[in-house]
DNA sequence: AGCACGCCGACT
DNA sequence: GTCGGCGTGCTC
């Protein structure tokens, strides 16, 4: 028997499947999907069995182990890494590694492993033993039960079982135990609104479809959610359900475990890899029906799926930017609802740009909960200009956020303040009357180069001298910094030293248990403010908030980058939700220095339609998505002229080869050099994009061997800094 | 990734 | 004359 193995080796180089010899000893572990370790080179590693041959030619070398027992990757997760591969041109490997959990990736140490439980049931009972008291109760409770774990026997000592075990009435085995338990005390579920009651009717209806659930804040799609996941778990179907990491909180699991008991399992970041790996394995023998995790949970090695359920479509979190494959979890649900002929359910109340475009070109279909479940309004929006507001305090709170804090305390009602500290890119900005430089071909806002002092476009390339002074009202002080919550909590202090602050950052919660613990005490009104950075900003449901504060809108707008106006306006729009969602009504205070932009304003009058045309226009006339498909070429090396050259070089190639792409660079990514290491990008926007396959191809094969450069592409890319 | 092979500089 | 630098190629 032949084995064609996957090595785990992330590289161009060992890329493709190497053959080995299973000797007969072995041959009845081997099956497609499981992991291996083979002797390559010099060293051994672990590897995925790909394919099974039944010819023994040639002369190659013995595997020397099986690792697994069940196999790791079924038919359905090897041919989705071959098409990742094929889309991301990634090495397959890391296809196949970004699905597994530490434990079941291959190489990862045999660390994490089973965990055991004893589990004693009866023997015989001798007549002629008489027992003690604890004997005589551990005899009872198995009598009654059949079967019991230690877990169990709490109070009995290991002894007296040994003792019963040692006299033959006791016998002892070992059963695998999950790490994780569920209590699993159910919850009533709630009666749908007439409009929940239609979505949940068209998804049903109209399956397999992708559908587009566009839902203000505060419309109840999880409740929609859960009652499409029941109707196809009544059909013995399954679903995954993937949400943003920063709104996977413990709160949201457990309205799902309540609703559903254990017949979910959750996987997220708060999770030991333990955890995690009993998870997963419940997960592929069937045992759960319902996943509900972050981005790699679409993953998910569940059988006849009926749905795969996108919450919060339009989040960034959604894509992994950061290592290949670079993939988005929305592709690979379609890619999987095609094999599983199910249906693909993605909602937002702020739906990204290329999924209402699609929703409009009847590519997806469109859905809508117009109104929140409460009955009530979104809650109003008033607009605080800082330039103004500024003069008078000097500080970063307007009077009128603080008096509406005084207010909401008075009433004994809470706020959440949200200190949008989104990108921290150096870019310039007038204190006085908020200007800030833009690039004249890209609509970008320039970024400052202390070193060169100058101000550059990482789209084009184009520059300009730094100025001094800010060229509109010639006021001297250019400059800006990110604030800290830390700092923010001081001032507020200061203002409202009677107010109980609770901050919440990343610093703050990045104990185990500390989010929830935050939440619960929050929730129980043990402070009056929420102060935080996004993560105060999503999915968060507290019936006594009724004021949402926005400290600085702006952060998130200088973004030198397409999508800050998108992100901004979703980014407003999530966390004004916040307020106002039980009985009382809820107010929302936005400080900004730029108060007429678009994006700002659309998100007072709650009209995400009327920001999306606006969006789409300027898009379309910058051939940006959803209007082009963007691709970033990564060129990066140690010799900085060098790399620039073949960039060059490569942008020819491409022009050379691609009719009808706009292609841009090679310019300096925002961090231009990291460990020595000097990156060029190179920008495509183009339409069809099976003809850059087979270019982009060629263009790798031909580096792979040069090591002094490396290329990365990232498709669909979400920023392009 | 890791290791061997191979062709050019400073050393007992 | 050799020891060793790291550039290039290979691993079933």
């Amino acid at each position: 028997m032949t084995v064609g193995v996957l090595v785990e080796i992330s590289n161009k180089s060992v890329d493709k499947i190497f053959d080995y010899n299973v000797p007969s000893s072995l041959e009845s572990k081997i099956q497609v999907g499981v992991r291996v370790s083979v002797p390559f080179g010099k060293m051994i590693l672990e590897g995925f069995v790909l394919e099974i041959k039944d010819s023994a030619d040639r002369e190659l070398k013995d595997i020397l182990d099986v690792v697994d027992d069940d196999i790791v990757l079924n038919d359905e997760l090897i041919e989705l890494g071959k098409e990742i591969k094929r889309r991301t041109l990634s090495p397959l490997i890391s296809c196949y590694q970004v699905m597994l959990p530490k434990a079941l990736k291959a190489k990862s140490g045999r660390d994490i492993s089973i965990k055991y439980e004893s589990v004693y049931s009866l023997n015989t009972i001798d007549c002629n033993v008489s027992f003690n008291s604890t004997q005589k109760q551990i005899i009872d409770l198995i009598k009654e039960k059949g079967k019991v774990s230690r877990r169990e026997l709490v109070n009995i000592s290991l002894s007296s079982l040994q003792t019963l075990i040692k006299k033959n009435i006791l016998i002892e085995e070992k059963v695998e135990q999950y790490r994780l338990h569920y209590n699993t005390s159910l919850l009533e579920k709630k009666k749908l609104t007439v409009e929940q009651s239609e979505v949940v009717n068209s998804v049903i209806a109209s399956s397999p479809n992708c559908f587009l659930l566009y839902g203000v804040t505060g419309s109840g799609k999880t409740e929609v959610y859960m009652e499409i996941i029941d109707y196809y778990l009544s059909l013995g179907k399954s679903s995954i359900l993937l949400v943003p990491e920063i709104s996977l909180t413990p709160q949201m699991i457990e309205r799902f475990q309540r609703r559903f008991g254990d017949r979910i399992a959750a996987l997220h970041s708060g999770l030991s890899d333990g955890e995690k790996y009993d998870e997963w394995r419940r997960i592929a023998r069937g045992e759960v029906s319902i996943v509900i995790g972050a981005r790699s949970a679409v993953f998910a090695p569940l059988k006849d799926i009926g749905i795969i359920i996108l919450d919060e479509e339009h989040s960034d979190s959604y894509k992994q930017s950061d290592a290949n494959p670079r993939y988005h979890a929305r592709d690979i649900a379609l890619l999987r609802a095609k094999s599983h002929n199910c249906s693909v359910l993605l909602g937002s109340a702020t739906p990204s740009l290329e999924s209402m475009a699609r929703a409009e070109k009847g590519v997806y279909k469109l859905l809508r909960l117009p109104n929140r479940v409460n009955g009530k309004n979104l809650p109003k929006v008033i607009i605080v200009d800082m330039n103004e507001a500024f003069k008078k305090t000097k500080g970063h709170f307007s009077n009128d956020l603080l008096e509406s804090i005084r207010g909401c305390l008075l009433r004994g009602e809470q706020s959440i303040l949200l200190l949008n500290r989104r990108g921290y890119a150096s870019f310039v900005t007038c204190k006085n009357c908020g200007f800030t430089f833009k690039c004249p071909n890209c609509d970008i806002t320039l970024t400052y180069h202390k070193s060169s002092n100058t101000l550059r476009c990482h789209y084009c390339g184009y520059g300009e001298k730094g100025y001094n002074e800010c060229p509109k009202c010639h006021e001297k002080g250019l400059n800006n910094l990110g604030i800290g919550t830390q700092k923010i909590e001081e001032e507020l202090k200061k203002y409202i030293p009677e107010a109980r602050i609770l901050r919440m950052d990343y610093d703050t919660t990045s104990k185990k248990g500390m989010h929830l613990k935050m939440i619960e005490s929050f929730k129980n009104h043990e402070y009056d403010i929420l102060l935080g950075t996004q993560m105060v900003a999503k999915g968060l449901d507290f019936a006594n908030v009724t004021l949402v504060g926005v400290i600085n809108a702006d952060t998130s707008l200088n973004i030198p980058d397409f999508r800050s106006g998108e992100n901004t306006f979703s980014l407003l729009s999530q966390v004004a939700g916040r307020s106002g969602r039980s009985e009382k009504e809820g107010i929302v205070i936005i400080q900004t220095f730029n108060p007429d932009h678009y994006a700002i304003s659309y998100v007072q009058k709650h009209d995400y339609l009327s920001f999306y045309r606006q969006e789409m226009d300027i898009r379309r006339r910058l051939k940006y998505p959803p209007y082009y498909y963007l691709c970033c070429i990564k060129i990066s090396g140690k010799d900085s002229n060098f790399i620039y050259q073949e960039a060059l070089k490569i942008k020819r190639s491409l022009e050379r080869n691609l009719d009808s792409v706009i292609i841009l660079g090679p310019s300096n990514a925002l961090v231009f050099k990291v460990n020595q290491i000097y990156r060029y990008q190179i920008i495509l926007k183009y339409k069809k994009e099976d003809e850059l396959y087979p270019i982009f191809s060629k263009i790798m094969e031909h580096y792979q061997i040069n090591r002094n450069i490396k290329i990365d592409i990232d498709f669909n890319p979400l920023q392009v800094l």
